[in-house]
DNA sequence: TGTACGTATGATAAGTTGTTCATACATTTG
DNA sequence: CAAATGTATGAACAACTTATCATACGTACA
């Protein structure tokens, strides 16, 4: 899981440790469900949990854990507003991530 | 691991299925190691087995896993010349995605 | 206060990925 | 053709992720 550390691999343009990072947050995104939530957000700014189940069609409990896995690795927020949670994208860059990728012609 | 498809998720800029493309891409990249090989593939066209594993310090067939993984993923390409195998970039994209994510501030 | 609604949490089951090791295959060279 | 070198492969296991279920928590409102 961890880059094991020399002193060549460290010459090149990334940290280990910003590659680490970087691998984090992919893999927090890497998900059909969860690049969904990115979208979604991308579009509305915030979006109660509810809200979000029904437009992805996802079951409260599974999307729960989605979402504060999300919000635990930075990329969401949330606030609460009488009975419902509303979250939004925190770390705007992933919809970009996510362009471009989405942009390539041959996917 | 697939979005149920629901009427509104249609209707979201990207389809279910190429979520699930770049979900699956951006999988085959969330792996220090994996990032790491984009990063030296996008500096020097191409290299071996052993070059690579030299300079990240991984061992032989751990990487011969990673590499054959995102091949058959079509991230990286390769081609035999003599008793080496030289690996590069194929989906070249994967190099901007990193960047941006490295580009971050916060991480 | 109790009931209903929205959301979170924790356990567990099921599936996937990462690692290691031993071994096999391909190519070159003696 | 045997030995050496470079790379791949497959099995076994460990580590992680995803999904599901039951249940708990927080808030509003009768």
């Amino acid at each position: 899981m961890t880059l094991p550390v020399s002193p060549v691999a460290v010459d090149m343009g990334l940290s280990i440790e910003k590659m680490e990072k970087v691998a984090f947050i992919l893999k927090t995104t890497a998900h059909p469900t969860r690049i969904a939530i990115v979208q979604l957000l991308a579009a509305q700014e915030s979006l109660s949990v509810t809200e979000i189940s029904e437009k992805l069609n996802v079951e409260q409990s599974l999307l729960s854990h989605h979402l504060s896995g999300m919000k635990l690795k930075g990329i969401l927020s949330s606030t609460r507003e009488g009975k419902n949670i509303f979250y939004s994208l925190k770390m705007r860059e992933v919809i970009d991530v996510i362009q471009c990728l989405a942009g390539c012609t041959f996917l």
